[in-house]
DNA sequence: CGGACATTTGACAAGCTTCAAGAGAAGTGG
DNA sequence: CCACTTCTCTTGAAGCTTGTCAAATGTCCG
C-alpha cells in the first residue's frame, strides 16, 4: 500500500528543456541560451533513496544540488545524537550552496522519500557568475529565501510553543505544496514520519504525538495514507500566527 | 562612566579606500576597480542611536546595509510581543538581502549601541552582478554565511539546554570579535543586556539570569563594564560543543 | 506469522516560565 | 550634589509546559 511514485518522476530527464518543474508556473523562465548554460553547467543526475544521505554532515563535497523530485531535509547533530532539521527541502530547492562556502561546519542532508536530483559541481560556480550573471543573481536570490525560512523556523522554535509550532509547520509545507501545484483534491503528499516533525520543532517525540493528537482531535489536520489535509486552514493560520505570502515565481537552476 | 566611541569610529569615512574593516586582515581585498564601483555603489551613510530601528519589522525599505560600527541585531516579532533575535550584526557585516529578495515576511533591523552604517539602495543589485561579478559573488558568499550563522542558532534554540545555549552564543560573539581584532588584554567589548540574551536563546529572562550567574560562578565568563572576558574558553567550548573555525577573511562590501 | 518500526497513551520528573519583590546602577532635574 | 525615576540585574517560590520512561497498539513487509 505504500505510494510509490511512477518512475518518470524519480529521475531527472536528460535535457532541462523537458524539466517537469519548468513547465509549471512556480518558476521563473529563464531564456534559451541561460537554460544551455544550466544544462552545461550540470555534471549529472543522483538518485537517493529514502532514508539515505545527499550530503554527509560533516563531509561537504562541494557540490551542489537542485531537488527534482521527492522530499529531503538538511540537519545538524550534536555529538550526542541529538538532531535539528533546519528546513525541508522539496522540488525545485537549491542545497550545498553553504557547503561551497560557508565559514561554519556543515550541516547534512538526507532523504526523506526516494529522490531525483540535478548535480552541479561547486568550483564552476565562479565561471556561473562571470558569464550568466544573471544566474549569478537567481542563485543569491535563493540563497536569500532559504536563509528566510530558516528565520521563520527560528522564530516558531525560540519563541512558539508546541501547539503553535505544529501548526506553524503543517502550513508552511501545505502553502509550498500547493505553489508547486502538488495539492489534489485538497491534500498534499505528506511523507513525514512524528520524528521528523519533532526534530524539525525542537520538541519531544512523545509531545509532538501529543500535539498532533490534540490538533486532530479539534478538526484542524488530518494525516493518512501519506497525505495531509487541513480542513479549516484558516484557524491554523491565526493559531500559528501564519501570514501567507502572495505566489511568486522561484528562480530555478 | 559610559562608553563612548571616539568620534572617528562613530561614522564611515566619506572615501571606501580609508575604511578601518578593509585596513584590518580580516577581509579579503579589492582591486581599485571593485574599490571604485563599491564607492559608487553606496548611496550614503547612515548613523543610528542605541536602541533605534535600522530596518523596521514589516517595512522593508528596499536597501542594504553594512555594519561599519557597532552592534545590532536581526530579529522577529510575533503579534503579542516575543521576539526572537536572529543574529546578532557586527562590523563588516551586511543585512537587508533577504528585504530586497525573500518571499517571507520581513525582519527588523535594531541597533544595540550607536551604528555607523554604509547605505547600498537594491535597486542597483542587478547592475552590481553585470559589471562587478567578482562582488555578486562575495555578496552570495555573504548570503551563504549569513545562513550558517542563523543555521546554528536554530540547533542551539532546538536541541540545547539553557547551560549549553548560553555557552554557545557567550564563545560564538567572542571568536567572532576576537577576528574583528577586537580582543584587548583577554576581553571584547560586550554591549549586550539579559534581555538581549535571552530573546536571541528563546529563554526567559529570569531563566536567562539564573543561567548566567551559574556559570560566573563556575568561572566561566565574566562580563562587566560593558566587556566580556571567558577565563576558560575551552571549558565553554566543551559544554556547548562549540567547533572552532579556523580563521578565514571574508568579503566586505 | 513474525519482526521491525511508527503511533499512541499514561504516569512521573524536570526544566523552564511566570510572578513577585528587592538591590543595584544609571540618567534627570531641582 | 542629592533626591527621584527608570532600567537592569538578582533571587525565591510556585506552577505549567515539556521531557523521560514504559508499555500497549497498530502498521508494514518479508
Amino acid at each position: 500500500m505504500h505510494h510509490v511514485p511512477p518512475l518518470a518522476v524519480r529521475f531527472c530527464p536528460p535535457h532541462c528543456s523537458d524539466c517537469r518543474l519548468r513547465q509549471t508556473d512556480a518558476f521563473t523562465s529563464v531564456t534559451p541560451q541561460q537554460l544551455a548554460f544550466i544544462e552545461s553547467f550540470r555534471s549529472g543526475v543522483l538518485a537517493v533513496s529514502a532514508g539515505a544521505a545527499v550530503i554527509r554532515e560533516y563531509a561537504p563535497n562541494g557540490k551542489l544540488f537542485t531537488l527534482y523530485a521527492g522530499w529531503a531535509f538538511r540537519y545538524k547533530t550534536l555529538s550526542d545524537g541529538r538532531r535539528q532539521i533546519l528546513n525541508f527541502v522539496l522540488p525545485g530547492d537549491l542545497v550545498g550552496l553553504q557547503q561551497e562556502f560557508g565559514d561554519s561546519a556543515a550541516h547534512g542532508v538526507e532523504a526523506v522519500t526516494d529522490c531525483a536530483l540535478c548535480v552541479f559541481t561547486g568550483d564552476r560556480l565562479w565561471e556561473l557568475f562571470r558569464t550568466e550573471p544573471r544566474l549569478g543573481y537567481d542563485i543569491t536570490w535563493l540563497s536569500a529565501r532559504g536563509e528566510s525560512f530558516v528565520d521563520d523556523n527560528l522564530l516558531t522554535t525560540g519563541q512558539r510553543n508546541a501547539t503553535e509550532r505544529v501548526a506553524m509547520l503543517l502550513m508552511h509545507l501545505y502553502r509550498r505544496l500547493e505553489r508547486l501545484g502538488l495539492a489534489e483534491g485538497g491534500s498534499v503528499p505528506f511523507p513525514l514520519n512524528q520524528q521528523h516533525i519533532a526534530d524539525a520543532l525542537g520538541l519531544s517525540l512523545v509531545h509532538t504525538n501529543k500535539t498532533l493528537r490534540r490538533l486532530a482531535k479539534l478538526g484542524l489536520h488530518d494525516i493518512a495514507h501519506g497525505r495531509l489535509r487541513l480542513p479549516n486552514p484558516h484557524a491554523l493560520e491565526r493559531l500559528a500566527e501564519y501570514y501567507d505570502q502572495p505566489a511568486r515565481c522561484v528562480p530555478l537552476l
